[in-house]
DNA sequence: GCCCCATAAACTGTCGACAGTCGGCAATCG
DNA sequence: CGATTGCCGACTGTCGACAGTTTATGGGGC
């Protein structure tokens, strides 16, 4: 993953190098171009890119607060790694934050709300075969970002950005989603049904079936992926990559 | 803020200066050193740092990811000033966050978990007349922290800690905390007895209450101390410092 | 006296370079 | 033949410098 093909050479240009940087190396990583654990050297990232190394260094800072990356001293930047636990977690938290999101907005869910909402829902049953359903996860992530904005607590919809880039990052791991586009509508109109009712225990209800059937769904694809591939694909690639260490020490 | 006093040349150089400078740069913030909304001159830091700009880049880009600072495409980086909505979002997501981690620990609580929180509360209660109220500070955190450590869910205590940082802000901006030691106890026990109780009810009663009393403390505080100074020391003291503009977008 | 514009200073974004450190490889010793 | 140690290459951490942009300053017009 170091050859320095012209191609990416142009593919950077205009302002902001660290964010077309970040932005390119997000892609490439939720792509699966990389390996998780792979190291991302600076020096190969900048050449093939065609800058130089602070803003590759400043992208690659950026992915870690994002969780894509970890970062290990005087060794340079991993891709993250997510293990069965860790994936987890992940979900754990966001059924956290998206039950408190929808009893949020359940206890103020005004018409325009109910509309906006409506809306998405219908521009993602729309997109029925699209290309490899990446375009489909996009939009249903959008949708439940719409869902957390019309709570109206904006420190939780970062909260939830932050942990949507790692949920692209498992979902690169397993093979793409073909969730049927009738399911997904379902789905989500149950969420709006519950909504519409008014009713804070039926939303979370409503939230909890989502949330765990999408868990289900890629913490199943993740099984069978890492059986796959001789079952060390995902934990331990990287001898020694522990994410987000930090973390562990209360004190 | 810009003299280059030999004392803070002296104070940096060990080994990785990125988390020193950022160290440095978050307790001078939480200290006070800096107005809400002051721009950070990378120049003049690294210049009373005695070290290069690049290191200090990069700690302002991790004091970013950690809300501490916002930046400006081209204007550089400022102190991150909360304002009143934002505050109450804060404290809405670390109730959020701590409902559900006190549910998880209820479900699955241990008699060394119980020890290790009540050991905790002793620690805190010791800490009768510290000096400034900000180690209390401190070891009140920690206790939420354990909690949410001996919860399981890692990602969790990463989202907790940081909003950590955000709560330390805030508390930056107003008086020092005067909670009688009293009252910071009997507002731990309750948690530890809800806890012991394995009623998640119970619980989810007695964190609300706990940081129901913290943000009507810190919100209070704050009223008072943007009262004091011109009603514009909080927000709005930069033109044009929108905190995470990024999270507005939902697409 | 106030506002607008031009000039100058200061600062950020980016770059290339140097030094210290880490990992791998080979030669040496047990 | 295996383990250890020293060396070599590669890479990260840090630095100083240059270019383009933003902000501050001062002069001129109304």
């Amino acid at each position: 993953m170091s050859q320095s093909n012209s191609e990416d050479v142009r593919a950077i240009r205009s302002t902001n190098l660290v964010e077309q940087v970040a932005d390119h190396l997000t892609e490439a990583i939720i792509a699966g171009h990389y390996q998780p654990g792979e190291r991302l050297s600076e020096m190969a990232l900048a050449r093939s890119l065609g800058v130089s190394r602070a803003p590759v260094r400043e992208a690659a800072r950026l992915l870690e607060s994002r969780g894509l990356v970890v970062s290990q001293p005087r060794r340079g930047f991993f891709v993250r790694a997510l293990d069965a636990a860790e994936l987890e977690d992940v979900f754990d938290l966001r059924l956290c934050l998206e039950r408190h999101a929808i009893e949020r907005l359940a206890l103020n869910y005004g018409e325009a709300d109910r509309a906006a909402l409506e809306h998405q829902v219908e521009v993602l049953c729309s997109l029925a075969d699209d290309a490899g359903g990446s375009r489909r996860i996009e939009e249903d992530l959008k949708f439940h970002r719409l869902m957390i904005t019309l709570g109206g607590n904006r420190r939780l919809l970062k909260a939830f950005n932050d942990l949507t880039h790692e949920l692209r990052l498992c979902i690169a791991l397993i093979a793409k989603t073909h969730e049927s586009p009738e399911s997904i509508a379902g789905s989500h109109r149950l969420l709006l049904d519950a909504l519409a009712s008014g009713d804070v225990g039926q939303c979370r209800e409503a939230i909890d079936y989502h949330i765990g059937v999408a868990r289900d769904y890629v913490v199943r694809s993740l099984d069978n992926s890492s059986l796959d591939k001789n079952g060390a694909a995902i934990s331990g690639a990287a001898p020694g990559v522990s994410p987000e260490g930090e973390v562990l020490r209360v004190d």
